[in-house]
RNA sequence: GCCCCUGUAGUUCAACGGAUAGAACGGCGGAUUCCUAAUCCGCAAAUGGAGGUUCGAUUCCUCCCAGGGGCACCA
């Protein structure tokens, strides 16, 4: 990928010019290599040995010769052929102008030029409490959708609601048993059932509201009432758990209105007319099998029903419809087989490619007595996240889950969660923020008065270098963050100017009366760090505190 | 059986095909008359196993082992 820091750009323009001269054009890398190599290091030499037929040194030697300038106070040829750059600090604090320049919006690209794309998350049966699991989902999603806006995308998120299946007859009943039970009257929960407390809540409410009216009846009628009812609860229970969270969706979308509004008929008929479905066994059945090596699926059951396949393939369309170039769906990997079919399902209805991408996260599973088990709602085997929150706080939570890579499995230990909460890095990345709001409160008091941009040029020193570097690469992290789907690049590099600031604090004196001119350029420095951590923290969602 | 994901210090996580595999917590030992010690400095400690591709592999490929998930007229 094109990187686009600033420095790292201008030696990579600077190489590439170097290459021409040499009648060469081919890919290779700017990086920050490991401590002792310099501050900037590539690896077009070693690249380039397929293309000049000569050893790796060779090669970088005749780059070198024609690199030499004054933006560079060094540059080295070392190891295998890696060409090491120890940039001037004449380069390095424009990165810091750079940022105190531009100020709220550093970070800020157009890259998405107005594309109209939606991210789908934390879709869930509305039949119960969301668990940490919903949790984690909901951290890479927010932190996605944050970051496509940053990136000039026009973005919007929304949240499926499954209020269609038989999983909502089932919540309907048990809801009605635990109703009548106020009454004394004592049904059976059937055994898929959802047993869960919270529905003896629910039914408490709803005896307060309307008294005995449903008592010992159960008909369709009732049915309809106690299942619009329970979700009804359930989606307010959702609602208040995203606003703890911080999360908040644009939309809120039923899967029960696709049935109700012919959407999922309009394209029954559409496949009919392109002869993609047909009937056996008093199903309907599309013929997923003509496009991929897979089995034919069921559309519409025998009981005449649509299935959850059906069904999505129908909100698709009408995401189409509304008007969104791309899609993106964040689901747990329960869902993998899924994919393929909806692949099929959106090339049969002539939609291109690269409209719906799956991103996919493993499992959150839960460690108790070093057993591990999946979190089942319907077993009542789970953490709800409202009790994560309450117990560790939304800043917390949010940091544990983004460090995470969503193609790892978690391992939810709840004990380890809580104990290790006042560990949690994020208070690193935070204490560094604070520290610098509260060197310009120190300022003041001193009678240090703060120049904004000005001085710059008297940060040289390897402390002050270190931190300028670090901030030339944030916009690069922020790409990788989002073409990859990895919120972890950000925390990963939150820790890591946290941790240069840390050290250029501690082994500088930023605030030093009789050394002014001193003091404005480091508090400089400090209010580019402080900049970028509040804005990196801000993609994740995260609190930006001004005292610790 | 077939398909997908994962295996890195005691623990939780990093590492764009590159140089000496980074942090944090925990362990051991240090630093504060001065801007917040939620900090800094030092020590011990890891790529599941076997092959292969490459100048170079934690990263790509094959096999094995281990964990998780999927293979419904459930969602």
């Amino acid at each position: 990928m094109e990187g686009i820091g600033l420095i790292r750009d201008l030696i990579r323009e600077k190489i590439k010019g170097a290459l021409k001269d040499l009648g060469k054009d081919y890919e290779f890398k700017v990086e920050i290599p490991p401590e002792g190599f310099g501050d900037f290091s590539s690896n077009v030499a070693m690249v380039g040995t397929r293309h000049f037929k000569r050893p790796p040194r060779e090669v970088a030697k005749d780059l070198v010769d024609r690199l030499r300038g004054e933006e560079f106070e060094s540059i080295e040829i070392a190891g295998p052929g890696f060409i090491n750059f120890r940039v001037s600090k004449e380069l390095l604090q424009r990165v810091v102008r750079g940022v105190l320049d531009k100020g709220r919006e550093f970070g800020k690209k157009d890259i998405g030029h107005g594309l109209k794309v939606q991210f789908e998350y934390a879709s869930a049966n509305p039949t119960g409490p969301l668990t940490v699991a919903h949790g984690r989902q909901i951290v890479i999603g927010d932190t996605l959708v944050k970051l496509y806006k940053e990136l000039g995308f026009d973005v919007e998120n929304e949240v499926y609601l499954n209020d269609a299946g038989r999983q909502i007859s089932l919540l309907a009943y048990s809801l009605w048993v635990r109703y009548n039970e106020l009454f004394g009257i004592e049904n059976e929960i059937p055994e898929d059932g959802y047993r869960g407390e919270y529905l003896v809540d629910v039914a408490r409410k709803l005896k307060d509201e309307i008294g005995d009216k449903y008592k010992g009846v159960w008909n369709d009628e009732v049915e309809a009432f106690f299942k619009d009812y329970a979700v009804n609860e359930m989606l307010r229970w959702m609602k208040k758990t995203f606003e703890k969270m911080g999360s908040s969706f644009d939309n809120y979308f039923s899967e029960r209105s696709l049935i109700e509004d012919g959407t999922v008929n309009e394209i029954l008929k559409y496949f009919k007319e392109k002869n993609l479905v047909y009937e056996k066994d008093g199903a309907l059945w599309l013929k997923v099998s003509e496009f991929i090596d897979e089995d034919d699926k069921v559309l519409i059951r025998k009981d005449g029903t649509p299935t959850y396949f059906m069904t999505d393939i129908a909100y698709h369309y009408n995401k189409k419809m509304r008007g969104f170039d791309r899609v993106y769906d964040i689901w747990g990997s329960d869902h993998h087989g899924h994919i393929p079919r909806m692949k099929v399902a959106m090339k049969a209805l002539g939609f291109p490619d690269d409209f719906l991408t799956v991103i996919l996260h493993q499992f959150v599973t839960l460690k108790k007595g070093g057993k591990k088990l999946r979190m089942s709602t319907r077993a009542g085997r789970f953490i709800t996240l409202d009790e994560l929150l309450e117990e560790v706080g939304g800043d917390a939570t949010r940091y544990f889950f983004a460090r995470i890579d969503p193609s790892k499995p978690l391992d939810f230990d709840i004990d380890l969660a809580l104990k290790q909460s006042s560990d949690n890095p994020v208070y690193y990345v935070q204490y560094a923020h604070a520290r610098i709001s509260s060197l310009f409160r120190q300022a003041k008091e001193k009678g240090i008065e703060f120049k904004n941009l000005e001085n710059v040029d008297l940060l040289s020193n390897d402390h002050e270098r270190e931190v300028m570097k670090r901030l030339d690469t944030f916009e690069d992290v922020l790409l990788e963050a989002a073409l990859y789907y990895l919120p972890s690049r950000i925390t990963s590099y939150l820790e890591d100017l946290a941790h240069s600031f840390h050290m250029f604090y501690t082994h500088n004196t930023i605030l030093d009366s009789s050394n002014p001119d001193l003091s404005n350029a480091r508090l400089n420095l400090s209010k580019a760090v402080q900049i970028v951590i509040r804005k990196g923290l801000s993609i994740l969602g995260v609190s930006a505190p001004e005292r610790m």
